[in-house]
DNA sequence: TAGTATATGCAATTAAATTGCATATACTAT
DNA sequence: ATAGTATATGCAATTTAATTGCATATACTA
């Protein structure tokens, strides 16, 4: 993915800090998105859990970046291509879950328009395909 | 919901405790899923929180209850209404999670069909809605 | 009814998430 | 450039969630 962390964190009014930075490059690395456990294993020691934490909340309610629950209740997160804002994201397509390797694909893929019943009124739908992905079925 | 834990527990081959049975008529009591944190309020100190865990993985491991994660990472349990054996669930029916009550409800709409890229195949969907369900939005 | 397998409860761990606060850092205004 | 102000960070302490090991209780089988 190919983002400048230093011109998103100005257009959202976010100040400008080497942790933030850090964070938001390495979840742009990879077209997947990832797991906060990982995060956490791959940026080390070098960013304190706690501002972790608080740096993806700050990035979600901001629309930088978008979280996907996965089977397990953990969190992934991959960044926003389109643009989201902070009281929406146009998060709206799916996102494919391979059980095998766990990864987590964004796909190019719109959610599927669903009819509501009698009453309900839905404002996002979010869809989530589980199964075995190209590389796994590739091996 | 009109089940009788007892002859469920016999299908699956699992034994008759007064504390799964107790588990079952709780989360059948309402149409609408249950939180594991919800379940753990209704049942006070009548069955150990460790206990809970493992009936709750029993029965999604058999088939008996439906796990449904909300936005947050919590775990929903709903009874299963088709017949759902140990390797697949067959709970391909949508999801709406009320942003207001946050009460999940098991809509009676089929998940959609979802066409897959190149190389990607899908074993199941889960979709979610988000958004008002009918009580709320009749207030 | 006795024997065996397994479910339960409790205590102890381990892991995840949140909170409070002192200090460091980024930005603003001078 | 500098000082002042607002906010982000790191660390320690809590709180909450989940897992594990083990002794005992309970359900089913023979
Ligand atoms: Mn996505
Ligand atoms: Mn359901
Ligand atoms: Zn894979
Ligand atoms: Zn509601």
């Amino acid at each position: 993915m190919n983002i400048n962390p230093v011109s998103i964190l100005k257009e959202h009014d976010l100040k400008h800090t080497k942790q933030r930075v850090r964070v938001l490059e390495e979840i742009a690395l990879d077209s997947v998105a990832i797991s906060q456990p990982d995060l956490e294993k791959k940026l080390g020691k070098e960013i304190d859990r706690v501002t972790l934490y608080r740096i993806l909340n700050t990035y979600q309610e901001k629309g930088i970046l978008h979280r996907i629950m996965d089977m397990n209740g953990t969190a992934n997160y991959a960044v926003c291509t389109s643009s989201c804002s902070e009281d929406h994201h146009h998060d709206e397509h799916v996102h494919f879950n391979c059980t095998n390797c766990n990864k987590i694909y964004c796909l190019e893929v719109e959610a599927p328009r669903i009819k509501m019943p009698k009453g309900f009124t839905a404002k996002t739908v979010s869809s989530i395909a589980y199964g075995i992905c190209e590389k796994c079925n590739a091996i």
